[in-house]
DNA sequence: GACACGTTTGGACCGGCGGTCCAATACTCG
DNA sequence: CGAGTATTGGACCGCCGGTCCAAACGTGTC
């Protein structure tokens, strides 16, 4: 007879094993997730929980995973990318180390969750064939380099001085290709763009070029 | 009198530690990157290099800046796009690590090097303002996006296998949503894809998305 | 009711990591 | 040629992920 229930009452699981694990990163970052953390947090030795869970990087998955679990979009196929995207978005603002997480394989399950959902949506668009595998893809790399990218810029410069010295280096740049006024205008832009709203922007230039390919 | 010049005939360099590090990244991955392995492939102690390299981070900076060094594109601004962004893919199908490297830090010199020279591209398309830095921002995250998950799927799945599982499994996803053999037939695409040919195809839907909003 | 047996636990242990430190070295300049 | 300094390199530290196994624990049996 094959046993299914634990052995123990106050019985370690996967699920309580992951919980700890997206209070610890959400609390001390991606540096400050150890696996000694994990079982310290969960008053158990590090031996226990190799029996409910491979390794480290399965964690981190299953972490990722379990933070963008809830996300899905009906109705309108447009308004639906745009609602997954700003979900995605917004559960990385709130939990910066699934940003760096998702870049890391392409084939973990919160990775999958978002090709499937952006690839419906895209088929109720009406594209199939090369057109939507190609949409999908340029949509799915867009929405997870903006994520990376938030994400670590977010953990990189949480004060804005070091932020904004960069973007004023940035800018500089672009201004010196000439001296047009309105080149420096769009560089002295990026010192104050939000990066929410610039991030549906680049949703919406995807789906202006998915239509006109079309 | 300042002295510039090394005290040592065989005097290490940043360059020299810089190159040792490109070559130990191609022949070993990013794991295999340490700063023993440094020191070693240099003949050297490794209390000596930090004279020159403040840390492991700065380390792979400089490696991935030195890889996209020669990137650069004149003439018609969207085929010095497109040329530009091939540049990078190719370079990251060269040098893996340096998808995954230009997540990590939005700050980095290599990440700057690239909106620079995407931002001169859009100026000469005529952009401005918000419409350039939007579209900018879109850009750069589709091809940091696309590099990183190219990167880290060439390193995930050397062999095909476990990377035609993943395929098949999210083509039956797609597939999922209705029985119409032309959605499977997309699904079925993603098996057979050419990864460039696929990058390239969602820069193409960028550049559509900005001559349609524009 | 007790006992035997498989499951789960937790702490000791291992090799290896990044980074620091400092005596010894190898050079340049006066 | 000697003084003084920039550079070197190996010992050392604390910490990491992962392995291992004796002890603790529940369950099912008799």
């Amino acid at each position: 007879m094959i046993r299914m229930t634990s052995r123990r009452s106050d019985a370690l699981s996967r699920e309580r094993i992951v919980d700890a694990t997206i209070e610890i990163l959400d609390a001390a970052g991606e540096d400050g997730l150890t696996l000694r953390a994990v079982t310290a947090h969960l008053a158990t030795g590090r031996g226990a929980i190799y029996h409910h869970v491979a390794n480290k990087d399965e964690l981190l998955a299953a972490a990722a995973d379990g933070v963008l679990a809830g996300l899905a979009g009906d109705g309108d196929p447009r308004e639906s990318i745009r609602a997954l995207a700003l979900g995605i978005f917004d559960a990385i603002d709130r939990h910066p180390w699934v940003g760096a997480q998702l870049s890391r394989d392409p084939f973990q399950p919160a990775v999958r969750r978002i090709w499937t959902g952006i690839g419906a949506s895209l088929h109720r668009l009406g594209l199939t064939g090369k057109a939507r595998s190609d949409a999908g893809s340029a949509l799915v790399n867009y929405v997870l380099g903006a994520a990376a990218q938030h994400a670590s810029g977010a953990r990189q410069a949480p004060d804005d001085a070091a932020r904004r010295a960069y973007l004023d280096a940035l800018a500089a740049d672009w201004a010196e290709q000439d001296d047009d006024p309105l080149a420096r205008e769009s560089a002295a832009l990026l010192r104050e763009h939000d990066d929410r709203a610039q991030f549906l922007a680049g949703v919406d230039i995807f789906l202006a070029g998915i239509s006109s390919l079309n």
